[in-house]
DNA sequence: TTGTAGGCGTTATCAT
DNA sequence: ATGATAACGCCTACAA
């Protein structure tokens, strides 16, 4: 009778807890609390005892009673404009591989390029009451009212790529104005006199930034920057098309373009192509983020690259390290990664 | 005094419990933990009054205490190989939109291609009682004896994409056989006799089917299918340049290649077209998945499109209406998703 | 329809 | 070094 009930005991969901481990050491449950952890007045012996019996008991510890104990959830929310993108996709392998490491759960979310649905995923990580967020924002996001539950609450917040410089949270991207800049001037260096630039939603950061570099790059070669020589869109294939059709139809055509993405210059640069355009012949041509279409597009296409990866990693890092208490993330502003300038074939004339 | 004792309070981490609201409404708490949920014998007016005074009040509901109460945790988590690559980020985007929807947390990680990892990554979602798993599996896993532990607590198991047929979890896929097969028979019939495969790891369903339809497709053509013609590695950039290297060094060269992936078929046929041959001149070629790439080299590959969003959608549609209860997994043993033959130059003499 | 009371599994504060 | 005990916030029989 017995056995036959111990049977069915295990074979059920009786989870065992830290009462039962006790009881089977006769020894109490703070005790065994303590061998769990790395506590520092538990006698080694007892901890060896108590992990022993844990691993033959199938003791696994319930993360929502000591999370309700602790008022800590070992987890934190990321939120993204979209998970596939090749970009955003590296770089939250790279949050993970640290978040893993460290103990750390992962919830994630995407905004879908919306406001509102940010401010709504906000919310539910809000409520799921995570340690700590990383953003990158929505290319609509206007303002960032959405967060102000976390700062109140001294949650962290990091911001990574598309950025916003606020008090109390960090921001982790490059320096785009500076790459941007690079990047033009390559395209100068090259004897370009009307370097046309395909530009993202200025709402953000990443966008702004390029196009203040070039502008930059520009003015300070003494090149003018014509309003017709931007073309702003939202950078998708479609949008790299329509550029192409654009330039074809300009009166006086550039001799460069200088794309804040690479889809875009891709894009747009096979348009061009089909037009009966010769690259470089006809136009040199720049990208950005080093996206693996770059290097398959013919002319290879020169690009930024800049490490999706590492930026995860560092976000992550940072973020956990302020919440372990061993750096305070308001005590930096800003992190800037390196990026590079990959010159390929579409701009080797 | 007062006031400022209550700003204090307002700015600290009092949490608001619906005992606070029980109290401010003089009512009982559990009154309050019935209307914030739809419990069916609630009055709508107290309903109403208690809505209210959670506004009010700033409560949010405590999922740990709710979880430990209730002893599920309203969280699915996901283990894929790799997050950064073009197919695997959009699943993750489709389970997540559905997830969201619905009202789960999604817990992310990934394997990076290692059973062991897969492993580990299987017990930390196991020990913090996610409600169900979706596994995409690594490429070395050999045994699926890591999910054990979910299948025994009758935690659902979802398989999407690299699935393994297992009783009492569901898988969801597409026929990679048929498609496999579709694709050499779209070769066969531009008058292909002699098509190299570039395989995969054939411990993966997806690899093994595909070589498995080619086989089949060649077979019925009543074309040998010599050891010479199979080209295994892990299908990335650089295996594609190896095998245009060994396809360059074949004594009898193939008039076709269908590569498991538009990844290394891309990079193959970039190889080969530095070596002098013609593409589709010298070799037809065809790839799979209908990765951005496809689109951009040059000549555009035919391949296989097959829906990783929809993938996701579906996977996550069928976890969840398990969970709630809606529809058994165990009912049905697999999904197959619809894909379709995308020709493009590479296969267009 | 609402209230009472007990417990989910942990951890922290005492005390021993 | 260990034990007893009281929370953490919620849910749910059961009683009223």
């Amino acid at each position: 009778m017995f056995k036959s009930y111990n049977i069915v005991c295990m074979k059920q969901d009786k989870e065992v807890t830290i009462y039962d481990i006790a009881d089977y050491l006769n020894i109490s449950a703070a005790t065994v609390s303590r061998g769990l952890k790395d506590h520092p007045t538990i006698n080694k012996k007892t901890k060896k005892k108590i992990l022993e019996a844990a691993q033959k008991l199938g003791y696994r510890s319930n993360a929502f009673a000591s999370n309700l104990r602790t008022k800590q959830s070992k987890t934190i929310g990321v939120i993204v404009p979209r998970l596939n993108s090749y970009f955003m996709s590296t770089v939250i392998a790279g949050i993970e591989s640290i978040a893993n490491e460290e103990g750390y759960q992962l919830i994630i979310s995407q905004s879908q390029e919306d406001e509102q649905k940010e401010a709504a995923n906000a919310i539910t990580l809000f409520n799921s009451r995570v340690d700590g967020i990383m953003v990158s924002l929505a290319a609509n996001t206007k303002t960032t009212d959405h967060f102000k539950p976390f700062l109140e609450k001294n949650i962290p917040i990091v911001y990574f790529d598309r950025v916003v410089e606020t008090p109390d949270s960090l921001t982790i991207s490059i320096d785009n104005y500076k790459a941007a800049f690079e990047v033009t001037q390559h395209l100068i260096d090259k004897g370009c006199k009307r370097i046309l630039h395909l530009g993202g939603n200025v709402n953000r950061n990443v966008y702004a930034d390029r196009l203040a570099g070039y502008k930059a790059a520009l003015k300070q070669a003494g090149l003018p920057t014509p309003d017709n020589l931007v073309f702003f869109s939202n950078l998708s294939e479609d949008a790299g098309v329509e550029a192409a059709n654009y330039i074809n139809n300009l009166k006086q055509k550039p001799d460069a373009v200088f794309s804040a993405n690479d889809t875009c210059a891709a894009y747009c640069m096979i348009r061009l192509k089909q037009l009966g355009y010769k690259i470089p012949g006809n136009f040199l041509f720049a990208g950005f983020n080093n996206d693996p279409i770059s290097k398959v597009v013919e002319p290879n296409l020169t690009t930024i690259a800049y490490p999706g990866y590492p930026m995860g990693q560092i976000a992550a890092t940072h973020l956990i390290n302020h919440l372990k208490g061993i750096a305070d993330i308001s005590s930096t502003n800003s992190v800037l990664l390196r990026h590079e300038l990959i010159v390929r074939a579409s701009t080797q004339k």
